[in-house]
DNA sequence: AATCTCTTCAACCGCCTTTAG
DNA sequence: GCTAAAGGCGGTTGAAGAGAT
């Protein structure tokens, strides 16, 4: 059908948020609520466009986001959230709550992901060092450490508050529940109560054969009801009415259900049981 | 100390779905 | 039932920080 973009894009903002435009955000939300989301940048005054505006509220302005650093609960959710539902980052924001979808595929690429491919990148780079050194090296991942300009820009914003968190590991590279083979885990869901992160679970190193994917994680992880998730599994996000009006929350009832019958049904009969 | 390389994450882009007229 | 507008979602990008050299 072919649609207009989002905003006609003159003389509109782009870019990172100030602090004064995210007031200008707030207050106006706070006021008049979002009801139309194309209209209410003009009505606010701000040069953005609408879905600017919504991402930036859904994403860092609402008063119900959690900030700071994933729980290694929340990261084993997300992992096994994944395992199921693929790269539908809305829906396994659903079930965590006071997350964005934003905010946990950041996540996923950049910590649990990573986590769940040294063996293939360990395979790649002894190749290449094998063969005289690739350009890119990769160092034990400078994680964590960051949260700079602007990390501060957006903690700026009321609520926003961090802690020091870690997080563990998981596979699975895009999407789709069947298309997820094999993990590793182990080690690290469980154990480590201090999970330093930075270095669990980097692609090379001597450990890196410790993180080779087992079957028989799946096996577990397929085999768990969905009630045993540390993880609340609510049909709508914790977000409340407005999240549940939406039509992906009528999405995740139906993954809900299709997920407890897949769960139930097949698998738990053909893998073993732990 | 300077430069390079890598990592992180906020924000954008464009497609798909839903809703309204 | 059709079309267009709006909302929502996932993929991707690029600026900036931090560690390595």
């Amino acid at each position: 059908m072919g649609r207009a973009p989002c905003c006609e894009k003159m003389g509109l903002k782009k870019g990172p948020w100030t602090p004064e435009e995210d007031k200008v955000l707030v207050a106006h939300i706070q006021r008049f609520g979002h009801g139309n989301w194309r209209a209410l940048p003009k009505q606010a005054g701000l040069l953005r466009c609408g879905k600017s505006c919504r991402l930036r509220w859904i994403n860092y302005l609402r008063p119900d986001i959690k900030r700071g650093n994933f729980s290694k609960e929340e990261e084993d959710s997300i992992i096994r959230l994944h395992q199921q539902l693929g790269n539908r980052w809305s829906a396994i924001a659903a079930r965590l709550p006071g997350r964005t979808d934003n905010e946990i595929k950041n996540v996923w690429h950049t910590h649990l992901k990573k986590r769940l491919e040294p063996t293939n990148e360990i395979k790649e780079e002894a190749h290449e060092a094998a063969a005289g050194g690739g350009k890119k090296q990769r160092r034990p991942a400078a994680v964590a450490k960051r949260g700079g300009a602007r990390r501060a820009a957006a903690d700026a914003v009321p609520e926003a508050s961090s802690a020091a968190a870690p997080v563990s590991p998981e596979r699975s590279s895009s999407s789709s529940v069947t298309e997820s083979s094999s993990v590793t885990e182990q080690g690290n869901t469980g154990s480590s109560p201090a999970f330093p992160k930075e270095e669990s679970f980097t692609s090379s190193g001597p450990d890196a054969e410790e993180f080779q994917f087992d079957e028989s994680f799946w096996s577990e992880t397929l085999s768990m009801p969905l009630e045993s998730f540390d993880v609340p599994m609510e049909p709508c996000d914790a977000f409340g009415a407005a999240a549940a009006t939406t039509s992906s929350s009528a999405g995740a009832d139906d993954m809900d259900y299709w997920l407890r019958v897949f769960m139930e049904s097949d698998v738990q009969q053909e893998l073993p049981q732990i």
